[in-house]
DNA sequence: TTATTAAATGAACGCTGTTCAATTAAGAGT
DNA sequence: ACTCTTAATTGAACAGCGTTCATTTAATAA
């Protein structure tokens, strides 16, 4: 049935995706655009948009990936981790190194706003969901006498701390310089509320 | 010497940044451009490049007035608030309600990101600081037994937690919906963080 | 060899930030 | 009053952006 099909459409989003991660690895988010992407895989912008609804479905695609590779490394680093908190502490250490090492592909996932009427899709909803889930899990053992509801909220304010440190920092609005500051504000955060959390 | 000058340079500013402020507050950062803020004050966008260096230049002012908000709030909140960890939660409350009322502004401070040879200024870098000054001051009461780069550490550590909450909330990757639920995320973390913190 | 049809193109549209030669008009000098 | 000077203001131009779609191309079926 195809015709002139040097690649599928398969093939063609995937060249896309990867190029368009590379783009965004080197130049920043900022660098991204159609034209540059199609180029780079030796189409021009019409094919894009006949594997992609437009740009924001692109990116979408590219954040499912980063967030893969995030849990990847987090669900790792909790397969040898010591007791409990340790187990946190690691998934913080991890969570900031990630942002550090690809900050242009990890910024896109969370500074990256969508048009209103682009919706985000329950399939990448579930991919940050699982990323608290897994908090989630490393905070149970600590949590004998909480509620499921009390360790669930606990996981995203936990989370959401260890994240707005990531985020300020990287920006530079923390007046903190090199990861290894970063790190040590992670610790003292995840500390402070695990002795919080656990101490009732 | 004024030639045609029915405003000067710094009421052209003036109501350069009050248009921009309108046209973010309606349609947010996406919305913005320099042809729209010209025609908002009856100029051409030359003109706008005569008073300003260029966009990043106007953001950064209109940045400049909602860190100036922002802070008016939070100190105001600490005049009358009841014992030293009332003081911190009564922070955290105002910092999220002033993002869910005027999400565009906020979400432009700590959103944008400006081109990489534009300088952040000194007097800008100070309105950040101001405010985990006044964390660190909420704190103080709380860290007799602490060191002066202990508060500092902390209250880096504990605003970076509640920004967190804030930006995931308020992208909607909270899995929260509504302020009241952020705001109990928020208070769930200065508790927690103030027992670990104080309970030393 | 021709007809069919999906794949791929690239010009076009309306937008963006930014620049700068050209124009306009207010005040000074006569 | 008229001209000259000069600062204020303009708006066309440039290169880029996301997105669309009539047109062209080429691989297969007949």
């Amino acid at each position: 049935m195809a015709r002139r099909s040097d690649h599928s459409r398969e093939e063609l989003r995937e060249m896309a995706i990867t190029a368009a991660e590379q783009i965004v690895v080197e130049q920043g988010y900022e660098g991204l655009s159609a034209r540059k992407v199609a180029t780079a895989i030796g189409y021009t912008v019409g094919t894009l948009y006949l594997v992609f609804e437009n740009l924001d479905d692109l990116i979408l695609h590219i954040n499912a990936r980063t967030l893969d590779r995030l849990h990847a490394h987090m669900n790792e680093s909790q397969l040898h981790c010591g007791d409990a908190s340790d187990c946190l502490l690691q998934l913080g250490q991890v969570y900031i190194r990630f942002a550090d090492e690809d900050p242009h592909r990890w910024a896109m996932v969370f500074e990256h706003r969508f048009s209103e009427d682009q919706v985000v899709p329950v399939w990448f909803q579930e991919k940050i969901a699982r990323m608290f889930a897994l908090v989630e899990k490393g905070l149970e053992p600590l949590a004998e006498q909480h509620t499921r509801d009390e360790i669930t909220q606990a996981s995203r304010a936990l989370w959401g701390g260890v994240h707005g440190i990531c985020i300020l920092a990287l920006a530079g609005n923390l007046g903190v310089a090199g990861v290894d500051s970063v790190q040590d504000l992670t610790k003292t955060l995840i500390t402070n509320y695990l002795k919080g959390f656990t101490n009732n």
